[in-house]
DNA sequence: TTAAACTCTATCTTTCCGATAGAGTTATTC
DNA sequence: GAATAACTCTATCGGAAAGATAGAGTTTAA
């Protein structure tokens, strides 16, 4: 399960990515569009400028906009910013490697083989669909692409 | 991540699948082998008998088997009966489906089909590898002919 | 100068995870 | 038939994380 917040981040940016280029907006807008708790998304999108996914203008008239295009930013990029590695085990983790404690041995580890599947099923996934993907119709297509 | 709770039952489940089949196998004995707080996995392998998966004998020379066949016994069934839905959104689960309190159009979720997709490959995976693919090296060969 | 926006840090409540405790039951063995 | 060695069950605990809220502070446009 990915967590809500993850979830709010990913609708956030989709908004972003939707509006004009080069057009902010305002946390309280993207909010009540997506029914997001507006003190929780401005922490979100706090996280996410601390990461150069989106840029902000402060003051009246302010408000948010993608750093990036679209096309540039991915659903793993996202989702590690948030939620943190995406590996389901954490010595599968490439941003995060951390040796099992319980783990005799790493490479006879049965349990390890199998979720490195899962592990990389789950990243040609993440790790190539992109904000631009969820713009239009196009979606079928590219994501049906990835898997065939 | 899975839990650590759902990793030491598909590991504590691989040593049953590996031992002589109708032996039975003591706690202590496998907790000690794949370092599992004992007391914890007493736990483990309660739930997993009242899911059906093991059965237990009790008393001296007492100790846990396998219910079914390691071929019968799937990553994803203890996954579930262990740490819940496999799926990474709630309105995705097929044995929780519980739709998202934020989302206004299902059908139009963006983030909802990507993760759709992520929780297919999951499955496909997760559904198809069994403790008996655990057993020797044909390991690779079944992993790799699912995600062929 | 004021209003409307973002910024930052702190805190709160609830839930879950991982683990431990301990009293109870069953079955073997001598 | 008593001792022992196993599983059974329920309770509980500490810590961490999730999800959210609060509020004082800063910036900018008008």
């Amino acid at each position: 399960m990915i967590s809500q917040k993850a979830k709010y981040a990913l609708k956030a940016l989709i908004v972003l990515a939707k509006s004009e280029p080069d057009s902010v907006q305002m946390i309280s807008e993207i909010a009540e569009v997506q029914r997001i708790p507006k003190k929780f998304l401005e922490q979100i999108l706090l996280d996410l400028k601390h990461q150069g996914i989106v840029i902000s203008r402060r003051g009246k008239a302010g408000g948010y906009l993608l750093l990036k295009k679209p096309e540039q930013i991915t659903f793993g990029e996202i989702l590690r910013i948030i939620d943190g590695p995406v590996a389901p085990l954490p010595c599968l983790s490439r941003i995060a490697y951390r040796r099992c404690v319980d783990c005799v041995s790493e490479e006879g580890c049965e349990v390890r083989r199998v979720f490195a599947k899962v592990a990389e099923a789950t990243r040609d996934i993440l790790d190539r669909t992109t904000l631009a993907d969820c713009l239009d119709a196009t979606v079928e297509k590219m994501v049906s692409s990835i898997t065939a």
